[in-house]
DNA sequence: CATATGACACTAT
DNA sequence: AATAGTGCCATAT
């Protein structure tokens, strides 16, 4: 069993590919840790391993771009060189990993 | 060991 | 729709 912040890298290298990005929340959720979205946060700024783990394919659940190591300026930058459209000062959802969740009548959302 | 902090999320205005 | 208040939780001090 490997500490927060080590997995929070290891997901990102591993589950998260070039062109998309995933919730602060969502991530924590697929580590096992619902609920400590900002925690992951944390993790990151701690940890700079800078390119080497994506932690500039984080962003925030409501789609804005949230904060960066290196200014957010750069982290859009990031993105966009992967193709990542941002929309004004959000991400499109095209681009956004979910969890696998469903509505009220089982049906997958999209 | 106890408190504070912050790359967040959710709800109610 | 946009903003403020409240809750969360792993780390840092």
């Amino acid at each position: 069993m490997k500490i927060f912040t080590q997995k929070c890298y290891d997901y990102l290298t591993n589950y998260v590919p070039k062109g998309f990005v995933i919730s602060y929340g969502d991530l924590a959720k697929s580590i096992g840790h619902k609920g400590a979205a900002q925690s992951v946060g944390t993790a990151m700024k701690t940890n700079p391993y800078a390119p080497k783990v994506p932690c500039h394919r984080v962003i925030k659940s409501d789609g804005s771009i949230g904060k960066y190591l290196y200014g957010q300026a750069e982290k859009i930058k990031l993105l966009k060189q992967e193709g990542v459209k941002i929309i004004g000062t959000k991400v499109d959802e095209k681009h956004i990993l979910k969890l696998h969740t469903f509505d009220k009548n089982n049906r997958s959302l999209k």
